[in-house]
DNA sequence: CTGAAAGCGCTTACAG
DNA sequence: CTGAAAGCGCTTACAG
């Protein structure tokens, strides 16, 4: 049914090796035979099986992502960056969204599609959580990316300066609380460890500026702008003034149009200081730590793609994230 | 290197078939080679190359699902609930996000990866703009979701009928003009037409109230928050009643915010009806049409997979969106 | 420059 | 219940 490289031989009346040699765009192939290939080709409407060339040849020319989720804008900006990238060295990226507990129990198996491409990399998560023996399941090449404390190849973006950063830029109010918002990492195998850096980082430089870290209130917060809203209209029923660092641009803002249903905005009434620099940010004027989230990705993908080439050097690349101060803070 | 079956064969004393059989659990095996081919795998670390399998079986056990984007929560709802069906056939799904024109040839040419397992979702993406000649190059099963006017088979939801409930229940103020927000379509290759749909019902569901339909003002605007802040600042400062229908809840959200910068607020000094219903429509009291995107990603799941089964029917299945009145109109 | 043939690592009738 | 062997559709030395 499917029509096979034998049949275009045959129709073009060459062997297979040749028509082979002309579908990949090999040279040393006569001009007249490339033209019966070619002929055939179209004429019986050939197209290569894929299957059959990566048993053969043994690559797929694929690189799996696997990301936890897929919703939100950091998603979107590092798989186009990687993407990008990727395509100039002639590999696909395929995704792969964790989604759920329940698709993890799949992505556990080494017989997975996903491990069968030509290198993996692994984004925003961590083999240490997401594996039983906190080993990723493959004999292929892969990365991890947006993770912490990774002895394998890891590209990432310091989030511990990050959160020392804003440690030493919140602006703090005598007698004012002090709140450090959204670090929740609530199941063990989504989590990343990236919060807990920024956390680590916030107070420690807010202790160097002669603060206890006692005085922090952590509120656990997912990564969820509804939540943040509701807590935002919570505290600001009660408090009224004081400071707040968001591990994340979303729940900030969440955080604060819930204040602003109690009157209270932000850079009069409070200070805040968000992380990731999204497009809405800059809208809404908040201060935050901006990630160069294209850059991650760009380099992700030239990593994985010297990995494939079987460079066998293990890098632990950091990128710094940088304070942008608008008006939140 | 990789170890193989032959190898797991002769280290349990039996045949590579007798091997196969084991590994893909079928029964029909004695016990005792059972135990010995299950001893060897162990041992060997074994672990069949999925590769292999696909050319000997003809199937991956994969369907393909294309989306033109992965930064919105449509995206992730929909992922979820199409892949939360599909697991429970023992599919797994894995996602092409189209993400860039550049990207777009690759997927064009039927050689590409995507069209190479068992199934083809097309999501929110039409073969007509997508493809040169309008059909999807593949001889695998597809379907097409969330798109207008597709002969093949289809599972979308009513965006006629969307646009025609906002266009009813949209309250106008005399002599206030009145807006139909976000519905352009910028690139061909990425649209799929559910904006122009639920432009033309809306503006039929005005013109049965006795308005010209004329009288609407068309705003272009892609799905962007940003874009749609700066409209409503904008507007906000010269008009002070009128009436909008959205087309996207975030596009109304930005709006929204806009306005709220010229002391503007939703439901008191205009009106607007958002689409999609996401989590944080019913914080910001949008009013708006609501989508059964669980609901479309598991039936377009359901049906894809009695495509794979051979069902050879044409089957165009439309769910229909309904009315959520809040506080915005 | 080309062809014949081995090989990639599985699955699956088929014979016994 | 099991094994020998054909077959899936390519790629790739190798000989000429």
């Amino acid at each position: 049914m499917m029509t096979t490289i034998k049949e275009v031989a045959k129709l073009a009346g060459v062997s297979v090796g040749t028509v082979s040699k002309v579908i990949n765009n090999q040279d040393g192939i006569k001009e007249n035979n490339r033209k019966k290939v070619l002929d055939a080709v179209k004429k019986l409407n050939y197209e290569p099986n894929i299957h059959a060339r990566t048993l053969s040849s043994g690559k797929t020319n694929l690189v799996s992502i696997v990301v936890p989720t897929v919703g939100f804008e950091f998603q979107k900006i590092f798989l186009k960056s990687l993407d990008d990238v990727l395509r100039k060295s002639n590999y696909d990226s395929v995704v792969f969204p964790l989604l759920s507990r329940d698709r993890l129990a799949r992505f556990s198996s080494e017989s997975n599609f996903l491990f069968h491409t030509d290198a993996l990399i692994l984004a925003s998560l961590s083999p240490k959580n997401l594996f039983r023996d906190g080993r990723v399941p493959t004999r292929k090449p892969y990365l991890i990316v947006d993770s912490h404390g990774e002895s394998s190849n890891s590209v990432i973006i310091d989030n511990y300066l990050g959160g020392h950063l804003a440690g030493k830029h919140i602006s703090l109010e005598k007698n004012g609380k002090l709140f450090l918002i959204g670090g929740y990492e609530p199941d063990d195998a989504f989590s990343s460890g990236v919060f807990s850096e920024r956390k680590r980082g916030f107070e420690d430089a807010i202790r160097e500026r002669g603060i206890e870290s006692k005085e922090i209130e952590f509120k656990n917060i997912v990564l969820d702008w509804n939540q943040a809203f509701d807590f935002g209209a919570r505290i600001s029923r009660t408090e009224k003034k004081f400071s707040v660092f968001s591990v994340s641009d979303l729940v900030a803002w969440g955080f604060i149009e819930g204040c602003r249903t109690n009157g209270l905005y932000a850079g009069k009434d409070f200070h805040i200081i968000g992380y990731d620099d999204l497009s809405f940010s800059q809208k809404i004027g908040l201060t935050t730590i901006s990630q160069p989230i294209s850059e991650l990705g760009e380099i992700a993908a030239e990593k994985v793609v010297e990995k494939i080439k079987g460079a066998a050097n293990i890098e632990n690349i950091v990128l710094s994230p940088r304070y942008v101060e608008r008006t939140s803070n």
